[in-house]
DNA sequence: ATTAATGTACTAACTAGTTCGTGTCAATTA
DNA sequence: TAATTGACACGAACTAGTTAGTACATTAAT
């Protein structure tokens, strides 16, 4: 029935390349749409396979989903790792972990995007995951060791804790990218615009080494 | 037909307050499972009222969601106007000012979500808004004085672009409460516990200030 | 020949939006 | 003053279209 004649297309089975097809159509049919606005069909659609492969190698959407999470994650991590640090005094160290971290971000909107999703879901899908719990906390690792050797060479404050700095760092590469549209559309500001790459990388780093170089006590004035 | 005998519940018709039951309920709704998460039919049933009425009222849930949004940058916008800011010297002008943003988005977390929200959608329902369009450019003139201000009387640094700075100080209020999730999973910290409040509160403040008070040139050193 | 991979066609449940009919109230008319 | 009318406010049940997930059959690989 179906094309009785020679032009019958043989098949070649590469689950691998697949499965990675899917993730891939997947990654930025969730970033596009969100989670609950990702369709499942569109997916299938734009892949070179089927839905019922999706079904076969990932079980559910939300499943699929966190595959789709758990692979940008795993992105990220291995960037952070090879940037070596250590050998750097530590306000050239703070700046590069900065400069990469607002690099990263903006050279990777959708894992932003999919980030954003998965805190309107409360994380509950983050939590399910064992991969994503565990590995990163080595970035806490790495600031706290640039943190101590700018406190002993007496360049850094000593009321600094690792994590509300990595917060402080995060907050402002993160919302650069996952509030352009609203931001853009009050201030008629395209963030995204390359003017402002190099403005606003320099004018975060400075604010947080700023910061992370203030005297303790006199900080800043609570007055003028 | 219906209920021949007594007890026959007389309607009262109150069409302001029906409106306003459907755009709090829809705000809840929204904000906790976001546009395409959030269901018409939930909205209706936590109502005192019915479907019919939601699009007797608001014609589409699209439409209802944009309510939804407006009303809730109604809300911020005017806080920022009565805050007097004109009065004060530029670096408690400027305090005050991130000090208030930071309040207003640890108490509307629901203004949080819902800008997120908006995001993930490209901000394509607030393009539409006539009133969220104009509404929001205060902010900039408010921080235009302050900055003008400061530089006169010397305390700041010449080269910071007011719109700029708003980012940078939306940014760390923002993200603390739209990434509380994900950043509480990673690394087991809740971002909402009442200990962080003054820390992180005094940190947003003082690292902004340390940076528009730091000396136009020498801002920070490149390398140690 | 047995298992892994794949495609087609389907379904059960859901969901935005509608239909049709009823209740309320105030102005008008008798 | 009592009855009438019509615009607005409201509710229950329905519909048409979607959407996540499956049953079943078929083809490749080892």
């Amino acid at each position: 029935m179906t094309n009785p004649t020679s032009e019958r297309e043989s098949r070649k089975n590469d689950p691998e390349k697949t499965r990675e097809d899917i993730l891939a159509v997947a990654t930025e049919e969730f970033a596009a749409f969100g989670l609950s606005g990702g369709r499942v069909d569109a997916i299938a659609e734009k892949t070179r396979t089927s839905k019922r492969m999706i079904y076969y190698y990932f079980g559910s959407k939300e499943d699929l989903y966190l595959a789709v999470l758990e692979k940008a994650y795993r992105k990220i991590r291995s960037l952070e790792a090879d940037l070596e640090l250590a050998g750097m005094p530590p306000v050239q160290a703070l700046r590069t972990l900065i400069t990469t971290t607002f690099d990263h971000d903006e050279k990777n909107p959708e894992f932003v995007r999919l980030v954003s999703i998965e805190n309107i879901h409360h994380a509950n899908h983050m939590k399910r995951s064992s991969e994503i719990g565990e590995l990163n906390i080595s970035v806490i690792r790495t600031i706290s060791d640039i943190l101590e050797r700018g406190r002993r060479d007496g360049t850094f404050r000593h009321d600094i804790d690792p994590i509300d700095l990595h917060m402080m760092i995060s907050a402002f590469c993160f919302f650069r990218v996952s509030n352009r549209y609203t931001f853009g559309t009050i201030f008629h500001r395209d963030l995204s615009a390359p003017e402002f790459y190099e403005r606003h990388r320099t004018m975060i780093a400075d604010a947080v080494l700023a910061y992370v170089t203030t005297r303790d006590g006199e900080a800043t004035p609570q007055t003028k």
